[in-house]
DNA sequence: AGAATTTGACCTCG
DNA sequence: CGAGGTCAAATTCT
């Protein structure tokens, strides 16, 4: 434990100097937009880093609860390796027969998941604000609704690994567990929509995107349609980098164990280490929690 | 036309 | 062998 807390030092401080690198940049308007995506991205993969710590260092789990979100972290299992791979299976066919082995033999082609961080989240709404794609659906054993397989869309352009399944466990209200397997390695990219919805269209919290209903779904002063990241210095709100932070599976985490299951913005201020979150409920009406990075936030209340 | 989803075959694992 | 996960052709959507 006591190398790991000092890690837990290490990476926060690590993030807050990174976090203020990005103020600093934001205040300009001309700074570097790449550079600030970088930035977040750095701030971000220390923020996985301190949980991925956090979590292993906690054998049991039930660090959770938010209003309507859980979160339930499973370590992964070192014992399986990975075996087949594309191209190295050739043993098989050496003349079995599938019945369709007609027109496709491009077939097996694919490598079951191996140990690889995965956590459940227990929510009303599957949207989550990061790009997915789907690729399958099944039919679960005792499960009243199918499971729905979603990867990362950027797997193929940027070889990111993170997929989700997503399973309605309720129907009313409309709930849904999401397993995230799989931290995204892609690099955020800026997206004009970034809300990705699920393939329900009830779903309340739907966040359309422009070309569908032209609403004003967020708060009018973001100033686009979409959730994004405020830079805050006092009163005044610069508009950041829409996406990126909630384009991120650890970001969940993160809001979740800040209660903070509605949120869909974060909202970062500079005159009192305050990192402020900001979520709206289905009226529109935004709500601003807050905490004190510095020295309230507790990191050992999430043991 | 290209992107996203659907769907059933195929694959791995227990 | 069955359940669950993945692939990719077909289909639908934008």
């Amino acid at each position: 434990m006591g190398t790991n807390h000092k890690r837990l030092i290490g990476e926060l401080h690590e993030g807050r100097k990174t976090a203020e690198e990005l103020q600093i940049l934001l205040q300009n308007p001309y700074g570097d937009r790449v550079l600030a995506e970088e930035l977040l991205m750095k701030i971000m993969t220390t923020f996985a880093e301190t949980l991925s710590v956090l979590t292993a260092s906690d054998g049991h789990e039930d660090h959770q609860s938010a209003a309507s979100g859980e979160v339930h972290q499973v370590k992964p299992e070192p014992s399986q390796v990975e075996h087949s791979h594309c191209g190295d299976r050739s043993s098989e066919d050496s003349g079995e027969s599938r019945k369709t082995q007609a027109f496709k033999d491009r077939r097996g082609c694919y490598k079951r998941r191996k140990t690889c961080q995965s956590w459940t989240v227990t929510s009303t709404k599957i949207e989550d604000g990061q790009a997915w794609r789907k690729y399958g659906q099944k039919i679960i054993l005792n499960a009243p609704y199918p499971r729905a397989y979603f990867r990362c869309t950027r797997k193929f352009d940027q070889g990111c690994k993170a997929t989700k399944q997503v399973q309605q466990i309720q129907d009313n209200p409309l709930t849904y567990q999401t397993t995230y397997i799989g931290e995204h390695t892609c690099r955020a990219m800026i997206k004009p929509s970034p809300m990705i919805i699920g393939s329900n269209p009830r779903d309340s919290q739907t966040v359309s995107s422009e070309s569908g209903t032209p609403h004003h779904q967020n708060p009018s002063f973001f100033g686009t349609s979409a959730p994004s990241i405020l830079i805050a210095k006092q009163e005044d709100y610069k508009v950041g980098t829409p996406s990126d932070v909630t384009d991120n599976s650890m970001w969940h985490d993160w809001k979740d164990h800040l209660d903070l299951s509605e949120t869909v913005g974060i909202c970062v201020s500079s005159n009192e280490d305050v990192v402020s979150n900001m979520h709206w409920d289905e009226d529109m009406d935004y709500v601003v929690k807050s905490i004190n990075f510095e020295e309230d936030f507790n990191f050992e209340s999430f043991l």
